[in-house]
DNA sequence: CTGAAAGCGCTTACAG
DNA sequence: CTGAAAGCGCTTACAG
């Protein structure tokens, strides 16, 4: 048996049990260091730390016998130690508006699955809509020594962006299409959504078009793509009522009315989520609106209950979980050192559930 | 002017700024270090220290000078040394099956929300449905020494539970009601919800009610009260049909004609999520039955669109903002040395929408 | 109010 | 296949 060291006895009880107090300088006894495992298995601290990060240069009988100690002592190696001498954090940070309206929960679900499986955990960042802290946002993240970042295509500030392309980490853009991405990005135009319901509502012979939409930047972008789209048709008057986030059911029925008083003639509203779709199409039923016939309404989610509620509604599709996937594999390609440049664009649908 | 440091002239470039190579042993250069600031400052990088962790100790003039100086250099600390060096990783886990399908994405967000306002980061962890893998989940969640966890009361093993009592940081377990908490707990009891739906269900004079469910912990919970509840009736025979997690749309719709089968007279259906319930109200509707007057469906979870798209449905209020501010509050309590056991019911309520 | 020394618990980079 | 030394970038615990 190769090393077989004196007092390591199976059965021994922590080695030098009340000899150690005089080593603890500064807390109190902080719980299981490497050093307890390896005194308690005979082998050196290195040897400890190559059976946890590399365990097939480890002889068989001395990994399981240290495996055996780990698992009685209910060791736990301390990874702000690890990262820190090593400059692996393993961490990876994900920086997202909101998870509570389930748009981007589907993506950071299946992001995080992924890069679990690979050994990383997920810093979960959330920026809410607005601009103002991300500065303090992305200090904390950095703070962390993250491996990598997802970023949730909220439009960032340059001075930002210049922070993120210097950091020299891998970095993804999700949710938006750019020209000019820090790093990766894999995501979609709002812009062509925009155009991509201008042109089915021209198709159904719209002639008054409005919309309803939060103001946040993305949304935005799909207003700018549907207003050029059909002032290209002609039509230059539409009207629109933004309002702040978080959008939901209630700020969608309120805003029909609104529409209304603009354009009297309202014949289709583009609304920015499917929760303000439902709204209006609530709005519409109490004013006595056929929907589709009279009115055209669609919304932007495909939130997976509406397809069983309110087939009336006309909706686009987006695969948030094909894009935390492709997120995840971009980053972990990265990180496995193969050097791609990756910019994804997974597209859209438009889905009509009913002509009526 | 106290200790103006020879060399510290606001306008110096790094002091030496090329004879430093000699140190870095390790890696490369791997980016600032607080040292750099301080030199930079004509400071020990004590002070800079300070600065950052408790700037009222710092004379003002020395506090604005690294401040300048961090600001110039676009400086931020790593946390992974400090966290180590001070054991204070000022990270807070979060346990959660999924954030996916959103009953529990509210709760972190507004966990998340709560806790970064303290300045703590948090560490998202999915757990999925499955027992499984628990434990390799909590060494990954351990291995960063966070400084409390949020579990989202999955049913946890014995020796799971043992383990979290026994590392001694603020623990809430959440969305569930025990006697035995492990340490804090905000939640409600599903066995008791089960209960008021059967009440519910008998005070509409149901005779053959059935359930559908997914089969998870909690679910099951629900189904023990409403089963038992009902038995005090008299009512002993309950067709159910238990589904793997996700439940979805498409099972609840699925699952009707089955429970029919097994209950060809029922009258009333308990779900085990409103996308369930969603489901078995679309069955019903090609089924020619009308809801709640044939069939009463009752859901869970109260997601926003449903008062809108499905005024049939009764459904289960939980207030899951609410949990999660309360369930930050009591683990910053802890934190900030307040001692406190806490257990808190925040209860649930029927919502019955319409009675047609 | 400021700083020099020692230590946090690991891993790198060698050497054998 | 294994280990001793040095270092990762901070903060603690003093001392002044």
């Amino acid at each position: 048996m190769p090393n077989p060291k004196p007092g390591a006895a199976d059965n021994a009880d922590l080695a030098e049990p009340t000899a150690a107090p005089a080593k603890r300088a500064r807390g109190g006894p902080k719980g299981l260091r490497i050093a307890d495992v390896a005194a308690q298995a005979g082998v050196a601290p290195m040897t400890v730390s190559r059976v946890f990060n590399n365990p097939e240069t480890v002889a068989p009988e001395t990994l399981e016998r240290v495996r055996q100690v780990v698992q009685k002592l209910g060791y736990v190696p301390n990874r702000l130690a690890g990262g820190l001498s090593s400059s692996r954090s393993r961490l990876i940070a994900a920086i997202v508006p909101t998870i509570a309206h389930s748009l981007f929960s589907e993506t950071i679900q299946v992001f995080s699955e992924t890069m679990s499986r690979a050994g990383y955990q997920v810093l979960l960042a959330l920026s809410g809509y607005s601009d103002s802290s991300e500065e303090a946002l992305l200090d904390a993240v950095l703070s962390r020594r993250p491996e990598g970042v997802l970023l949730t295509g909220v439009a960032h500030t340059d001075s930002l962006r210049e922070r993120l392309r210097n950091v020299g980490m891998p970095i993804v853009e999700t949710w938006d299409m750019t020209d000019t991405p820090i790093d990766m990005l894999v995501g979609f135009s709002h812009y062509e959504i925009g155009v991509a319901v201008a042109e089915h509502f021209l198709q159904r012979k719209v002639r008054t078009p409005g919309l309803v939409s939060a103001n946040d930047e993305r949304a935005l972008a799909r207003r700018d793509g549907f207003r050029e789209r059909l002032a290209q048709a002609g039509i230059h008057e539409i009207a629109e009522v933004l309002v702040s986030p978080p959008s939901s059911v209630a700020v969608g029925k309120a805003a029909l009315p609104t529409l209304m008083e603009q354009a009297p003639r309202l014949d289709a509203v583009f609304c920015g989520s499917d929760l303000l779709a439902i709204g209006v199409l609530g709005a519409s039923r109490r004013l006595g609106l056929a929907v589709p016939s009279q009115l055209s309404i669609c919304g932007f989610g495909d939130l997976e209950f509406a397809t069983e509620t309110t087939p009336q509604l006309t909706t686009v599709r987006v695969d948030g979980t094909h894009i935390g996937r492709t997120a995840a594999r971009c980053l972990l390609d990265r990180l496995e050192g193969r050097d791609k440049v990756v910019v994804t664009d997974v597209g859209f649908r438009i889905v009509e559930r009913e002509t009526t």
